[in-house]
DNA sequence: ATTATCTATAGATCTATAGATAATGC
DNA sequence: ATTATCTATAGATCTATAGATAATGC
């Protein structure tokens, strides 16, 4: 019974993608130590011995998932409007809303779960990961927050910096996080649109906002 | 060579407890899969067999582990006078520099990362641990919270509910998992003091207190 | 006499490779 | 003829246990 199981030969490069794209979960549910090489062949559909024509070690397909995590991390759906729109505290909002909306829901927990297990290492990916994600989303973001600040609509004391971009995402990440295990780890467990638009809100007065901005720019649901 | 290596005996519970406290670095850095016996009896200082006279397997300590975790997890300190206050906005916002502080600099690197590990798993060690610490803590926020809003001290809009002392809570735990890695994974990365001001002042105007009910009751540093 | 501890090891599992086979492409 | 794939397996490591020894407590 040699040659092929079920009967799907492909593409060197095909295979390599397969393989990496059906690997994703098991290194996020276990990290790089728990997953072994006879789960990861058996989530490919191969043989062990396969994994290793393509790469040279377990570790080694964990990296290369990794970078084609980096590499497919795509700008969030939406940001191309806003680059293109001028600097307002209506694009702060919306500037806000992305970076909340794409790590509460824009992200499956495979990608979340990835997330965690770099903090817990090196943070070589989670580093990368925010770098690629949000060269370009900071600077609107300050961009934004400055034009909030002329034009009258952020309380005395508002910090300017990016603090109040971090702040954000940091948030909204935490709650992703404590999303993750079944049943959640959290008391805390509103329906997706109340927890999109109590974070909102927070996240609006936490960076200073006047209650007319928030009002004026935000619309819930 | 039969015998002890170290010349060093102990009571079998005090053993018992010296293994899971010298084995808690290890699980909390590799997880339950990633840790090896052999790693955790030489971080204990004893040979793997006598782990196995006190546990029946691996997974045993590491849950184990997360009991101790669970029963040791002292109420944070400053609680006790807090929990004597009458209910005003001022009790609120030492409410929350508590748990904001706790979660940022009251827990070890270990605690953090087996919180991680936890959500990455069931799940099960970080929602027993936040049942524990948290019980007594979020009745008082939300009575002190009921006050605030009496006293009229906090914007229109403002959520009544548990919601705000889990926002504060998941912020805190976020900025603090991703201070685990090193070099830290963020590049917002400010002193320790400064950061503190900025998430106080951020989740006192998050939760919708008015400029002058900040002014009184928080002084920063 | 009891018990805390060790060394040694069995058996399972894991990582990685060698060598064989079947599908593809010329 | 090349290459994608498999089976089989070596060698390392891991989990857990058996059986021996040394310290403690009576």
């Amino acid at each position: 019974m040699y040659g092929m199981a079920n009967g799907k030969r492909m593409q060197h490069e095909k295979r390599r993608e397969a393989i990496l794209t059906a690997v994703a979960p098991i290194f996020a549910r276990k990290g790089l130590h728990g997953a072994t090489t006879r789960e990861l062949a058996a989530a490919a559909g191969i043989s062990e011995a396969l994994l290793y024509k393509h790469f040279p070690s377990k570790s080694a397909i964990f990296h290369a998932l990794d970078a084609m995590e980096t590499q497919h991390a795509l700008p969030p759906p939406g940001l191309e409007l806003i680059l293109h729109m001028p600097p307002t505290t209506g694009r702060l909002v919306r500037c806000i809303r992305l970076i909340v909306t794409q790590l509460l829901h824009g992200e499956s927990d495979t990608e979340a779960r990835l997330i965690a297990q770099s903090l817990l290492d090196d943070g070589d990916y989670a580093r990368s990961l925010f770098a690629k994600r949000h060269q370009q989303l900071v600077a609107v973001f300050l961009d934004s927050l400055q034009a909030a600040a002329k034009a009258g609509d952020l309380r005395k004391g508002a910090a300017r910096d990016e603090s109040a971009f971090w702040l954000t995402h940091h948030l909204a990440l935490g709650v992703r996080l404590l999303k993750l295990p079944m049943p959640v780890a959290t008391e805390w467990q509103p329906p997706e649109e109340e927890a999109l638009d109590t974070i909102m809100l927070f996240v609006l007065r936490g960076i200073g906002l006047k209650n007319s901005a928030i009002n004026h720019h935000y619309v819930a649901g």
